[in-house]
RNA sequence: GCGAGAGUGGUGAAACUGGCAGACACGCCAGACUUAGGAUCUGGUGCCGCAAGGCUUAAGGGUUCGAGUCCCUUCUCUCGCACCA
C-alpha cells in the first residue's frame, strides 16, 4: 500500500500535460457551431502579491466544465492571460527604480507558475499580456477606429483627479467620492482630456442587456449606471425672452414649479445675476467650484444656494418665478437647470422650505388637495393645474408634453445618468495614445502602419502631477513630423486607462499572433461569442460596460460577428475567512484569539470574550490564506475540490482549514481505492444503480455549475464502493472519468494505475443508462393531516388506490386513526398518502 | 432613502415543477485499533423530553390535504446606487 503522494502525483501530470500538449485547441472545421463552446476567465492583473485564494476559485469553475465539455465531446476553448498595463507596477517603478516591464514580466511568470500549479487546462499558446507591443498595436488600431467613427474627442473640463494615483479617473473609478483603487479623496480638477463617447451606446448597452443570460443582480447596476429616465425638456424664458431649458421627469408638475435652479456652472449664471446679487451668487460659485462630489454629497443634508435677482416665466401659467443657483443641480445632468416643485420633489421640497420659498401642491392623491407636511411625490391627479386639473398623473404626461411640442415650448426627452468615458491618463505604464496634435492639421491620427506606437524608455517614471504624463519629459519621442503635411509637431503624451487592453482580449485569445489583423474573422466566426464568462463582481460597471462598448463599436463596423460579447456570466463570490469582533466592533486579528470549548473566543491580551464574524481576508486581521502553501499541504487536487465543494459557486463563503481536510480525506480514500485488486465481472446490482445516478447527478450538476453537489454525490459514491474487496472495473472506469475535471492529476494516476492509456482527459464522459437508476422499491410516506406516521416498503408505480390501501392497512395507521373514517385521501404516486380526518 | 439578493443545526451547506427538512462535509460524542505529528475505521449527532411524544427552515399571518418552497406584513444581514430633477 501507498501514501497519497499528491505532489509527486501532480507534477508529473502536469508534465504529461504540457509535453502532450493536451490542451491545445484548434479551430477544427469539422466540428459544427453548437459543439465549439469557448469558456473565459476573467484574466489577472499580476500583482505582486502572487495568486489568492479568490482567483483558482473561478479558475476552477472554468476548468472542471472546460474539461467537461471537453469529454463530451465539444471543441472548448480556454485560454489564459495576462491584464499587464497598470499603475501599481509604475508605483513599484517609481519606488525601486525597477522598470515596470521587469516587474510586470517577472510577477506575470510568477502567476503563470502559479495557475499551472493547479493544473488547469489552459491552452498556453494562446497567452496574451496586454503590455506587449505586438498586443497593445491592435489596442491602438482599434482606439484609431474608434477616433475616425467620431467617438473619440478631446476636451478641456473639471474632472475627477486622484491626488495620489496622480491621474484623472473616470466616473466608474470613483466611489463615495474616493478613489476606486487606492481610496483617496477625489478633487475636481481642470484638464486636457481624451473622452470616449460612450453616451452614444447609452441605449443600445441599456436595451441589449436584456438578451444576455447575466445575474439580475448585475443587469441591475448596469441599468443604474446608464441610469435612463424618460421626461421633458421645457423652455422657460426670462423676462427678456432669453430661453431656460430644464428637464424633469414631471411635466405633469409643471403648473406647481415655483421657482428655477441653476447649477453654480450654469453658463446663463453670469449673464442673468442682478448686480445687487452678484458679490453673494460669485461667492456661492467659487464656493461649489472648489468642492469635490464628495463634498457637495456630504452636505447634502443642507440645502444652500443663492437668489440670482432674475425671474424666469412659467409657460404654462405665465406665473414669473425667481431663479436661483444651488449645487444640488448637476451641471452634467439634463441641462444643468430644474424647475423646481417642492410639492411633489423631496429635495425642491426642502429647498423650499430653507429659504422660505412659496409651496404650490398639483397633484393629490384623490382629485382634492391634502395638507402636505413633506413632498407628495407618487402619482395621483392633478390639481390647480387648470384646464389639467382632474388628470390621473401618466395621462397628464402625455398630454402636456403634446401641449408644449405643439407651441415649441418643450418636447418628450430621454435622460441618462452615464457620462462619457474619460479615457486618458497623465502616467507612463499604459498604451500611448497614437494621436498627433499639429500647429496646422490640428488632431492627426498616427498612420496604421506606423503602429504600435512603441511606449518610449523613461529616466523618471514618477508622475508630474501638473496633468503632463512622464512621456511629455522626453523631446524626442515627443517632437515629431506630422503624418499629414509633415510640420513639427507633437506626440499626444496622455496614455490609455488599464480598462483599454481588457475591452478586447476576449478576440486575440482566438488568434493570439496574427500581425494582420486584431483578429482573423474566420477565428472570430468559429468561437464567439463567449459561452461562458466567470470573474468577480467587482467589474460590474467598469470592464464589462466597457468591453460591451467597444464591442458594439467592433460590431458596427463590421469586424465582429455579435453585437454582444458575452453570452453568459457568472460571478463567483468571494472566499472571506474568519476575524474576530471586540463588542465595541472593532476587529481583533485571529492570531491573538484563542478558541475555547462550546464555539467561545477570547482576546488573549485581554482575557475578555470576542465574537467570530466573516470577514475579508485582509493582511492587517491575518486571516489571508495563501494558495501556494495549500497546494503545497494538501496538493491541488485538494484545492481545487474544496473551493468548490464550500458552497455554490456565486456566493462568499468563508475558508477554514477543516473544511479542506475534509476533502483531502476524501481524496486520500479514493486513492486507496485504488489499491484494490481490479475485477471484470458484473458488479452487484444496488451499486451498478447508484454509479447510474451518480454519473446522471454529476453529469447534470456540472453543467449547471453546480460543483458543489456533484462532490457530494461523488463522495458517497466511494463510501459505498469502498466496502468491496475487490473493485469491479465496471464500477471503477466510469467514476474515475467523473472525478477527472475535479482532481485531474489523482484521475489521471488511478486511470494510469488500472492499466488505461493516458490521458483520461481525451477519453469520452460516461453516460448513464436511466433504466439503471430506477429503484425497485420505493418509501411511501403515510401522513395523516399531513404529519409523517408511517412510512411503507411497496414496489415502484403502484395505482392510488393500491396505496391508499396499503396505507389504511398499515398497523400504526389503523392504530392512530382509530376507527375514524378518512374524510379524504391524497395520494403522490411513488411518493406518499396523506390520509385526511376531521375532528 | 431607493434597488437587488439572502435569512435553514454548533459550522459550511442540501432539498427537482409545493410532497420524508437538514443530503454531503466540518465539529462534537461513543466504540475499535492502538496513535508519531491535522491518524484511520465503525456507530451516533436539529431542538425539548427518561419516554411516548411534541416542536423546528428570521418573526407573524394567509392559500393548500400538504409550505423551506407560493402570497401578504414585519425584522435582520450582504451588495450596489445615492441630491441624476
Amino acid at each position: 500500500m501507498s501514501d497519497y503522494d499528491f505532489t509527486s502525483i501532480e507534477k508529473k501530470w502536469q508534465a504529461y500535460w504540457e509535453t502532450h500538449q493536451s490542451f491545445k485547441v484548434t479551430e477544427d472545421p469539422k466540428v459544427p457551431k453548437d459543439k465549439r463552446r469557448y469558456v473565459l476567465d476573467m484574466f489577472p492583473y499580476p500583482s505582486d502579491a502572487g495568486l489568492h485564494v479568490g482567483h483558482p476559485e473561478g479558475y476552477t469553475a472554468t476548468d472542471i466544465y472546460s474539461r467537461f465539455l471537453k469529454m463530451r465531446g465539444y471543441n472548448v476553448l480556454h485560454p489564459m492571460g495576462f491584464d499587464a498595463f497598470g499603475l501599481p507596477a509604475e508605483n513599484y517603478a517609481i519606488k525601486t527604480g525597477t522598470h515596470p516591464r521587469a516587474s510586470t514580466e517577472r510577477n506575470i511568470n510568477r502567476f503563470r507558475d502559479q495557475i499551472k500549479s493547479f493544473g488547469f487546462g489552459y491552452d498556453w499558446d494562446r497567452e496574451v499580456s496586454t503590455c506587449d507591443a505586438d498586443y497593445y498595436k491592435w489596442t491602438q488600431w482599434i482606439f484609431l477606429k474608434i477616433f475616425e467613427k467620431g467617438l473619440a474627442y478631446e476636451a478641456e473640463m473639471p474632472i475627477n483627479f486622484c491626488p495620489s494615483c496622480k491621474t484623472g479617473l473616470a466616473n466608474e473609478e470613483v466611489k463615495d467620492g474616493l478613489c476606486e483603487r487606492c481610496h483617496s479623496r477625489v478633487e475636481r480638477r481642470s484638464l486636457r482630456q481624451w473622452i470616449l463617447k460612450i453616451t452614444a451606446y447609452a441605449e443600445r448597452l441599456l436595451a441589449d442587456l436584456e438578451k444576455l443570460d447575466w445575474s439580475e443582480s448585475i443587469k441591475v447596476m448596469q441599468r443604474n449606471w446608464i441610469g435612463r429616465s424618460e421626461g421633458a425638456s421645457v423652455i422657460f424664458s426670462l423676462e427678456d425672452k432669453t430661453p431656460i431649458e430644464v428637464f424633469t421627469t414631471r411635466p405633469d408638475t409643471l403648473f406647481g414649479a415655483t421657482y428655477l435652479v441653476l447649477a453654480p456652472e450654469h453658463p446663463l449664471v453670469p449673464k442673468i445675476t442682478t448686480p445687487d446679487r452678484k458679490k453673494a451668487v460669485a461667492a456661492y460659485v467659487d464656493a461649489a467650484g472648489r468642492k469635490s462630489d464628495l463634498d457637495r454629497t456630504e452636505l447634502a443634508k443642507e440645502k444652500t444656494g443663492e437668489f440670482t435677482g432674475a425671474y424666469a416665466i412659467n409657460p404654462v401659467n405665465g406665473g414669473k418665478i425667481p431663479i436661483w443657483i444651488a449645487d444640488y443641480v448637476l451641471i452634467s445632468y439634463g441641462t444643468g437647470a430644474i424647475m423646481a416643485v417642492p410639492a411633489h420633489d423631496e429635495r425642491d421640497f426642502e429647498f423650499a422650505t430653507a429659504f422660505k420659498l412659496p409651496i404650490v401642491q398639483v397633484v393629490s392623491r384623490d382629485g382634492k388637495p391634502m395638507e402636505l407636511k413633506e413632498a407628495f411625490t407618487e402619482d395621483g391627479v392633478a390639481v390647480n393645474s387648470g384646464r389639467f386639473s382632474g388628470l390621473p398623473t401618466p395621462e397628464f404626461k402625455k398630454r402636456i408634453t403634446e401641449w408644449l411640442a405643439g407651441k415649441g415650448l418643450g418636447k418628450a426627452t430621454v435622460n441618462y445618468k452615464l457620462r462619457d468615458w474619460l479615457f486618458a491618463r497623465q502616467r507612463y505604464w499604459g498604451e500611448p495614445i497614437p494621436l498627433v496634435h499639429c500647429p496646422k492639421d490640428g488632431i492627426v491620427p498616427v498612420p496604421y502602419d506606423e503602429l504600435p506606437l512603441k511606449l518610449p524608455d523613461v529616466k523618471s517614471f514618477a508622475p508630474t502631477g501638473t496633468g503632463e504624463s512622464p512621456l511629455a519629459a522626453i523631446a524626442d519621442w515627443v517632437n515629431v513630423t506630422c503624418p499629414k503635411c509633415g510640420g513639427p509637431a507633437k506626440r499626444e503624451t496622455n496614455t490609455m486607462p488599464q480598462w483599454a487592453g481588457s475591452c478586447w482580449y476576449y478576440l486575440r485569445y482566438l488568434d493570439p499572433k496574427n500581425d494582420k489583423a486584431f483578429s482573423g474573422r474566420d477565428k472570430i466566426d468559429y468561437w464567439m461569442p463567449v459561452d461562458l464568462y466567470v470573474g468577480g463582481a467587482e467589474h460590474a460597471v467598469l470592464h464589462l460596460l466597457y468591453a460591451r462598448f467597444w464591442h458594439k463599436v467592433l460590431f458596427d463596423l463590421g469586424l465582429v460577428n455579435t453585437d454582444e460579447p458575452f453570452r453568459r456570466l457568472v460571478n463567483q463570490g468571494m472566499i472571506t475567512s474568519f476575524a474576530y469582533e471586540r463588542p465595541d466592533k472593532s476587529l481583533v486579528p485571529v492570531d491573538q484569539v484563542d478558541e475555547r470549548e462550546n464555539e467561545t473566543f477570547i482576546e488573549r491580551a485581554t482575557g475578555k470574550p470576542v465574537a467570530r464574524i466573516i470577514a475579508k481576508m485582509s493582511k492587517s486581521l491575518k486571516n489571508v490564506i495563501n494558495p501556494d502553501d495549500v497546494v503545497r499541504e494538501y496538493g491541488a487536487d485538494s484545492m481545487r475540490l474544496y473551493e468548490m465543494f464550500m458552497g455554490p459557486l456565486e456566493v462568499s463563503k468563508p475558508w477554514t482549514v477543516s473544511g479542506i481536510l475534509g476533502v483531502k480525506r476524501f481524496l486520500d480514500r479514493v486513492y486507496k481505492l485504488g489499491d484494490k485488486p481490479l475485477a471484470d465481472g458484473e458488479p452487484p446490482r444496488e451499486l451498478l444503480r447508484l454509479l447510474h445516478k451518480t454519473i446522471r447527478k454529476v453529469t447534470k450538476d456540472t453543467d449547471n455549475l453546480c460543483f458543489n453537489t456533484a462532490i457530494s454525490q461523488m463522495m458517497i459514491y466511494s463510501g459505498e464502493i469502498a466496502g468491496l474487496d475487490t473493485l469491479p472495473r465496471a464500477l471503477w472506469e466510469p467514476f474515475l472519468l467523473v472525478l477527472a475535471p475535479y482532481a485531474p492529476h489523482l484521475a489521471e494516476e488511478l486511470w494510469e494505475k488500472c492499466g488505461r492509456k493516458p490521458s483520461i482527459s481525451a477519453h469520452p464522459w460516461p453516460a448513464w443508462d436511466e433504466a439503471l437508476t430506477v429503484d425497485e422499491t420505493v418509501t411511501i410516506v403515510c401522513q395523516i393531516n399531513g404529519k409523517v406516521r408511517s412510512r411503507l416498503e411497496l414496489p415502484r408505480d403502484l395505482k392510488p388506490a393500491e396505496l391508499e390501501k396499503a396505507a389504511l392497512a398499515d398497523a400504526r395507521i389503523r392504530e392512530l386513526l382509530a376507527g375514524k373514517k378518512p374524510a379524504k385521501v391524497v395520494t403522490v404516486p411513488n411518493k406518499l398518502v396523506n390520509i385526511v380526518v376531521k375532528g
